[in-house]
DNA sequence: TTTATTTGCGGGAACGTTCCCGCAAATCCG
DNA sequence: CGGATTTGCGGGAACGTTCCCGCAAATAAA
């Protein structure tokens, strides 16, 4: 019934070897002859041998496991959903597992993991200022301010910054003097959205154009994004909408259209964090693709460096995976 | 620097006691006096204790995590994130860590869980097909069919068709009878899928009404959704909108009260797996509330339950939190 | 040939728990 | 008061790895 696995003297046992010779085989460790790694190998999966993780990691005291923060707000899902996935993906490359943490747990959870990647924390996010505390190795996509910071090992981010001036000054060269921007009204803000926000506001003052920001919720109904829409284009006058919040792009086009304006020639609509077909693929919006899946790649890669190596002090890592794509 | 974590062998030196003694008070077994008890539960806390979980893994060879499967679909992420929480803060209660699993994981990781959640696996998924075959005790949510499907050792399942049937009866009783429905063209498709389309059609014909089903695309852009509206209620002539889709219902109330149509009036909108204040708070919208939260919580009790007794067999449960709110 | 050195492998300890025993002291029972 | 039972605690093995040694045989160097 609850077949007992295979261990490592099973297959030694097997071989009539000794169990340091079939570890360091498996291991790759050792000076073993090429044949009998050889056999080893065929017979540990003849078996379905497969170590035994507990045992390992007692030993080497280093779990195979990081743990994942999101945080808790309902917008940008897909992105995070994505990017989660992105994690898993890599960490299985880099032979590690991935736990989901969430704000509320208990801290002691955070000494099963190697490490945690926390992406787009709050300033001070509870959660995050624990495990800092505790000395977890963290690494932060986007940046993380709040008590502990400077034991953040390591920082990813992407540019945003570049990549939303150069969508801002394409719908400027369109002759869009007039852009509007559809911040999500987070009370408390990553990183991603204080830059955005700051982002929009230098670049109206260095092309001397009123800044128009419409604050819309995190979970916004398309009732509420109607509202918004209207008060930008009708009470705003603005000439191009630019939407922070994933799918917010999308929606603006339907409800421009209902109202009889045409998306690329009475208004541009552009997207800060375009999702994938929605936006990223729609030939009549400006659309900046995170690239969520390589980016949480990125991050279990930074994770990884720094648990490897961490005394080499706070790193800083630019992510190079996200793009532009313009419209018109 | 690395700071070791402290052990039971530490606290056990400090008050002079052995490791045995210790270990009983903080396990609550043993024969140990309250007083004793009491003081080694302070000086553990005092210096910080948590119990290695590689250590206490290997010895009761129960590693305290169970594996989430979520289906690599681009519909319903609210839902599915939410589950993910739900299942989080269920497994925490009971002492697991939550590991995330996606398609393409190679199931040797999977014997670093005690068991696993699949939630809504298409027929035949790879993945879980694997996990049975391995014997790894998995909990289906929503029904699993395919190889290795005698092997699921507990399916959790919400009254999706009693609900789905008040809505359409609600619907009738407000003098709709042309209700169509817009359904996800999954392709190979989750009970609940094939579930809710048999409900709509079996209750059409035993109310003698023509059904009217139009097939949107998973991951659906707004235009998308223009045009199944558009054919659901021009050439359907359909008097009420029933979306499989979240948040397919919010969105189509924005595409018919652009064409100039009255939710409510000049027809019904409901949803069949309603998004949380998007569709479940909207007064004008009929929504089932699949109460993604609870219904994951429920679903790591079922699974430490049959992970608990697992020669038990079989066991089929409801989940009883899932709700309905009829609007008008 | 003698002396180093390398190659191939095994013995045994250690990682931090839990759990089965054993054993003295205390308590109970008749 | 003598035997039986209970109470409170400790010794030690075991879980499955990895890794530091040690040691014989083979090979290379002198």
């Amino acid at each position: 019934m609850a077949r007992t696995r295979a261990t490592i003297m099973d297959i030694a046992r097997e071989l009539g070897l000794s169990k340091t010779t079939v570890s360091s085989a498996l291991g790759g460790s050792g000076r073993i002859s090429e044949e009998k790694r050889a056999l080893i190998r065929e017979t540990a999966d003849r078996l379905g041998y497969v170590a035994n993780r507990a045992a390992r990691s007692l030993r080497v005291s280093r779990v195979g496991t990081i743990g994942l923060y999101i945080p808790p707000i309902a917008r940008s899902l897909a992105f995070y959903m994505d990017f989660a996935f992105g994690v898993t993906e890599g960490a299985a490359a880099a032979d590690y597992d991935v736990t989901l943490f969430a704000r509320g747990l208990t801290p002691q959870r955070a000494f099963h993991v190697d490490g945690v990647i926390a992406i787009d924390p709050s300033p001070g996010e509870p959660l995050v200022a624990a495990l800092l505390d505790d000395g977890i190795p963290t690494v932060s996509v986007g940046r993380y301010t709040g008590p502990g910071e400077e034991r953040v090992l390591g920082t990813l981010e992407a540019h945003h910054t570049e990549l939303q001036l150069q969508v801002l000054d394409h719908l400027l060269s369109r002759g869009r003097k007039r852009p509007a921007l559809l911040a999500v009204d987070d009370a408390i803000s990553s990183s991603w959205a204080v830059d955005t926000l700051n982002t929009y506001l230098d670049w109206c003052r260095r092309h001397g154009i009123e800044p128009r920001v419409h604050e819309v919720e995190g979970n916004a109904t398309p009732r509420d994004l109607v509202s918004a829409v209207a008060s930008a284009v009708d009470a705003g006058h603005a000439d191009a909408l630019v939407c922070g919040a994933q799918g917010h792009a999308a929606q603006s086009q339907l409800v421009l259209e209902s109202r009889g304006l045409t998306v690329g020639k009475d208004l541009d609509i552009a997207s800060f964090a375009g999702a994938a077909a929605l936006e990223t693929g729609n030939p009549l919006i400006s659309a900046i693709d995170l690239a969520p899946r390589e980016y949480g790649a990125a991050a279990i890669e930074l994770l990884d460096a720094v648990v490897r190596d961490p005394g080499a002090g706070p790193v800083h890592r630019w992510f190079d995976g996200a793009s532009v794509q313009l419209a018109g």
